[in-house]
This record gives structure tokens, sequence and C-alpha cells, in this order.
DNA sequence: CACGTTTAGTGAAACGTTTCGATAAACGAT
DNA sequence: ATCGTTTATCGAAACGTTTCACTAAACGTG
């Protein structure tokens, strides 16, 4: 691997001329930074990462984690708006899975990361942060120095949902929940509570589902066993409405008829399964854009507050 | 930022000691082991990757670039597969994008990389190959002894869908082609051409496109243009198939019967999009799975050979 | 007990950069 | 001609590891 030496060596320069030079210091006169960087593209010099980031205590990496798995579609419009906004940066991004890469924040293989995966802890973020790590959430509430927060406006959506059911002259209610550990999917849940609670006579049950699609077809099979009359139900997530779609295409019970549905995401999905899913919808490429520019305002120390992203209701075939 | 150093002062030992004892030398006794590891725990030590890899020459990472764009819900499966296999390994995943992060594999960030990205040019993943990169590459054929190929059969897949058409009964074939620098949507295109001029009295006229939604859309307002009596479209790829769902749901054509669309890649949407799209359909997972596995090969030395991945026809609603 | 051998640990170099402080030459002003 | 100042370059230390070559003590063997 050629290296710096090398170049010093045929140019007859020192090391560190070379390093200057490269790097377009003003010390060196612009004929030996020409001759250098010649010499450079004719020894197909690279320069290595790890003894640049060893010595600089940087990476210019930064990292998204989002994929506790891989699967669903939810990630493209919020990588999008990550991307993006990266691009008029000299920061790249690599997508990562909190499911294996826990070292890459306290080992410093990235300057900072957006988490949106359960698969890290509160503490251990904290633990990132403490080490010096910088941090946006999107998928819990932690107050630290290092880390800040972009968040959706879950409780909001959550009322829309309700209310909007409920405006339809439905009085028999499910909800499929999310998994514990999931932040969006608590907050999700407390807001419907709080809305159902102000309304009488209306039944109200919840189901428990884990942001999956098959969850949401094992929702779907206990409310075709209880069914008695019209039912409207609340999937905290598109995910497990389109499983609860899968599931009821397999029986006679038809969507918008005997079993009303509406989601939240709005992904891609949602928009093209008939009839078309009732959703909460949010701007995934806003959330992604505004998380990156926190970050990096993060990462050189200006001051940065928590955002909250707006939803709105999106009405469609699935409740009728 | 504590280091291997303060641990050697801290338990009185050299740093060499400490080097060896974290990493479970049988150099080093079971109790200074031990008390060394105690230390460390107790100062909150975490090693230092840029260090670590500049002296040995290795990240244990490596790249999935497949990200050209982030949108379209492709890559989920293949990134299952992948991250399957690597699981069971020390080697982490990072999904990067062609768009900016090309210094990743000269610079030798990650150890080697699975690549599907048309970002990349031929030449430049052979420059990375010679500086000793290790490739699997997904979407082109390269010959280098640092490279490995693990490429769809595309031309088996083209020969279905267009013997499908005929079959039947159609007549007035069009084909909506990818993006020039795409091999996937040469290899299909050439052999679509192939197959055609097997056959008399058949109209076959080609329409450009570039394996995204709109261009499937434009090729549909094309179609509607021309529209005389019923057409069979093969699209070279499901997201131009859903683009021209679109675009005809704005019109009176009906799918599966003025217009009838086959596609390729058996998206996950292709089964829940109405009619349901026909397709070309090939294990995503196994492409990532057997993709991973060439690459730790390709990195530990062991030889490799090229690999292809079946194809096999699905018939939908989309063609009648 | 004297010998070679194993064991447990040490010291120092090396990986490829960046950057501080030093130096020598060139320059301009008096 | 002399003095300070600027300019271009250099030398060396430092970043945090790993690992080779070495040593000194402990051990087993005849």
């Amino acid at each position: 691997m050629v290296s710096i030496k090398d170049i010093a060596k045929k140019a007859g320069v020192s090391i560190s001329t070379v390093s200057y030079a490269l790097n377009g210091s003003s010390k060196i006169t612009e004929a030996t930074t020409a001759r250098i960087r010649e010499i450079a593209k004719e020894l197909n010099y690279v320069p290595n990462a790890a003894a640049r980031s060893l010595k600089k205590r940087e990476t210019k990496i930064i990292g998204a984690f989002l994929m506790s798995d891989y699967s669903g579609n939810f990630f493209g419009p919020l990588l999008q708006g990550i991307n993006d906004t990266l691009n008029s940066t000299d920061y790249e991004l690599i997508v990562c899975s909190g499911i294996k890469s826990h070292r890459f924040l306290p080992e410093q293989v990235i300057d900072g990361a957006i988490v949106l995966d359960w698969g890290f802890s509160d503490e251990e973020l904290i633990k990132y942060a403490d080490l010096g790590s910088k941090l946006v959430v999107l998928d819990r509430e932690l107050e630290h120095p290092n880390i800040n927060r972009v968040i959706l406006d879950n409780t909001t959506g959550s009322a829309l949902s309700i209310n909007y059911l409920l405006e339809k002259g439905h009085r028999k209610l499910y909800v499929v929940t999310g998994p514990d550990i999931s932040y969006d999917a608590n907050q999700r849940l407390q807001a419907v509570r709080k809305a159902v609670k102000q309304y009488d006579h209306i039944h109200y049950q919840e189901i428990k589902g884990d942001f999956s699609k098959l969850s949401g077809a094992r929702a779907a099979d206990q409310i075709v066993q209880e069914y008695k009359e019209p039912v409207a139900v609340f999937c905290l997530n598109d995910e497990m409405a389109i499983g609860m779609y899968d599931y009821l295409s397999t029986t006679t019970y038809q969507i918008g008829k005997h079993v009303h549905i509406i989601g939240f995401d709005n992904i891609e999905m949602s928009q093209y399964i008939m009839p078309n899913l009732a959703t909460i919808d949010y701007s995934k490429h806003k959330w992604g854009a505004l998380a990156t520019v926190n970050l990096l305002k993060l990462i050189s120390n200006e001051p940065v507050v928590n955002e909250t992203i707006d939803v709105s209701l999106i009405k469609r075939g699935s409740v009728q």
C-alpha cells in the first residue's frame, strides 16, 4: 500500500510537506503542491482512513441505526431525507442495525448517529453519549447534552384517528398495540386510552401486537372469532393493518364494511392495497432531514433544540 | 478517552500485557487477565477501532452498496439474506450508497463489499480490486481474482415472461426497458429481443424506461396514446409496472383486460396491488446469502466460483 | 544441581497520518 | 550592511493498538 512516505521519498521532500500539500495548506508553494499531487496520482495513492481518524479523532461518517430487522418498507423515505441533507456536506452515511453493530458508537467508527432502533436501550445510548458520541434519537426521550430528539406527534395522531372513527359513527373499537419497548407504540396507545376515556357508551378493546404483519393477521383472527357486528380497528402501524388485510382476504369479512381499519405511518403500500388504507401521515423525508441537520449541529457544538414532526389524518376507503 | 495505557498504569503492568490479556492470549495467567479485565471494565475502556484497524489492516466491517437512491422497496429481503449470513460471523454490515461513499473501498474503511449499484463503474471497481478490496458484484460481469459474481438468470426470466404472454395469445407486445447502465436491464432486454425474434406475426415495440415508477407511468401514457386493441406489456422491473398501474388508474383502461402487464423482481407490493402483478420471481434472501458467503471466502482467500440465481414465473391477474 | 525448556511478562517498533515547533532562506526596511 | 519578519520546509512526537524479539524466573529432568 502506497503511503505518504512513498510520495515524500519520490518527491524528495519530507512527509509533513506531503501531508500539508495534499491537504491544500497555504504553507506550501503552489509548485510543490502541484508536483506532490502529481506524484500522488501517479502512485495511485489513497489516504488511510484508520490512520487519519486515529490522529484526527473523527471519521466523517455518521450512522443511521434503523434496522432491527431489514424487512418492511418503512425506511426508504426517511433515509432519503437524511441523505439529501448530507449530500451538501462532507459527511457520509452508513446504515446499520442495532442487532450487531453496537461497537460503532463507543469505538468511534462513526462521528454520530441517528437512532430509530429498539435494539438500543436508553441506558446504552446514554453511556455512549457520556463517552462523547453525538446522537439524535427518533424513538425516545432522553435528556443529555450530546443527545437531541426529533419525534413524531404520536399523541395527536392517535387522537385524530380515534376521533375519525367515532365521527364515522363507530362505537365498537379495537386497538392493535405495538411492542412494549417501542416508545412510539406506547405514546400512541396512551393517547388512544385518553381519547377513549372521554366517551361513554363505546366498546373499547386492546389486542396485543408487535408492529409486524403477522401480529396484524393474528389480531384479525381474534376479531373474526369475536365478531358480532361491524367493528373499527386502529392498528398502531400500517404494517399490522396490512397483515390484517392479508388475513381478512381469506375470509368473507370485507374491509370498509364489516371491519373498518385505520393505520399509522402512511407507508407507500397503504395507497395501493384495496381498499386503500386510512392512516396517519407525516413527512418521513422531513423527519430524516431535520434529524440530520440537528446531528450536524451537535457534532459542531452548535446549540440545538428538540423538535416534533406534525402528523395528519388521511381518510381512505378502509374506513366507511 | 481511556486507553490501554491507562489500564497498564493502573494495573502496574506493561501495555503489551494489557493488550494480550484483553485479547485473551494464553501467554498471560488467568489471574492477571482477570485483574486487567476488571480494571478495563472499571475504567469503561473501549478499544479504539481506528488504532486497531491501522495496525491489523482489517476492520471487520463489510459494506453493501445498494442504494443509488434510497426509495423503492427492493432491498429489504436482500439485506435480510446478507444479515442472516453475517450473524454467525464476527463481521458487521453497513449499508452505503455509491452516490457518495466511494472512499470506503480504497481507504479500507471496510474489508469488502457486495455491490448492486450503478453508481460504480466497472473501471472503478476493478481499480479497487487492484488495490486489494474484495468484492462480490451482483449487477455486472467482472473477471478479477478479488471479485466474485452472483447474478440473476435474467435471460431465462425474460424468456419465461415473453413465452407466457405469447401463450396467453397476445401478439401485440410492448417492453418497457431499463437504464442503459444497468446490466440486469440490458440482459433482460437482449433476451427479450432474442425470444421475440423467433416468432413471426407479432407486433413488438420498445419504450424507454429507467426502472422508476415515473418512467412506468410515462410508458403507460404512450401506450394509451397509441391504443387500438388490447396489448401486453413486459416491464423490465416491478417498480415500473406499478407506475403503470398508477397511470392507468386515472384512465378507463383496465389492467388484465385492455392492458396486460408482467413485471420482474416480485417485490412485496406486486401481490398487494390489484389486480395482482404477474412477475418473475427469485429468492432475494438466497441471493444476499450466497453473495455474503462468497465475500467471506474471498476475504479469507478461499477458492470461490461465480453463481447464478434461478428465476421462475409467477402468473397473476394482471395478465389474462 | 546443572541443564535446557517452558512460562509470564516486558520493551520497542510499527501501522499512516497530522501538526507543533524549529530552522533556514529570502525579503524588505532602515 | 544589518535587523526583524515572513515564507517554505522539515523533524519529531503523537494518536492507540498489535506483535516480534527478548528476558528472567520457574520448572522438570537426568
